[in-house]
DNA sequence: TTGACGTATTCCCATATCGACATGTAAGCT
DNA sequence: AGCTTACATGTCGATATGGGAATACGTCAA
């Protein structure tokens, strides 16, 4: 047996510093994937690559524009690494507890809004 | 050129399930390697193995009790998966923008505080 | 059609991985 | 001393990786 698959889920995928570079780069909109290869001053290929990676895990969605493809981030796949990063906030910081709170106290000031779909 | 070491950071380090277990398992506290054996049902190299690569990455530090090694949990190394993934909270929640806000709040009502304890 | 462009896919290879098993080492007990 | 317990480390093998280079598409322009 050897290490998971990059493709396994977020985890994996975003453990490689290139594929994070491609997120944050996406942050910023939709790019087709020659001005990421120009950005990240990798080669086409290792851009695809990297990109198909992100794409099975769910953090981009990719979209047809003539013989392009335009890339967009989707954050929604990152969403459980921040949360299971958040049993770990106490660890570096006490007051976090207050933050709880807070945000707890936000939820139900908007009860059934988009919070918890799916 | 192969994947990145496990041991290059805490990406790295928590991208094996197994890790992660671990780290959640010592989020309750310190625990000795033949707890952490017995609760993952994994074989002791194996999780010595494990723990080594979290102890690299800063993730838990050890501490000698007689002939056991106890580890403890250092969220601290696990801070900037967290901080990198703020930037990607937007795309999942649009109401995070008013959180920002009260966060900045909170941080200026209570200047020199805890915040920065080390 | 022919050709250029934008991407995706395939092949090759050096490397690091994780699990299983064996061994090494230090601490504690009798 | 001798034995056992608690960990760490080493070796082996199967596997997936990521970059490089070549190539295969699909689309648009002449």
């Amino acid at each position: 047996m050897a290490r998971a698959a990059t493709t396994t889920d977020a985890f994996n995928a975003v453990a490689e510093p290139r594929r994070r570079e491609i997120l944050e780069v996406l942050v910023g909109g939709e790019q087709p994937v020659n001005d990421l290869v120009r950005r990240l001053g990798l080669a086409q290929p290792q851009v695809s690559k990297h990109l198909r990676v992100l794409r099975e895990v769910g953090a981009v969605d990719v979209r047809e524009d003539g013989r392009r493809r335009l890339y967009r981030l989707n954050g929604e796949a990152l969403r459980p690494m921040h949360d299971w990063l958040r049993q770990f906030e106490r660890s570096w910081s006490e007051r976090f507890d207050a933050l709880d709170r807070v945000l707890d106290d936000l939820k139900q000031k908007e009860p059934g809004d988009g919070a918890g779909d799916e």
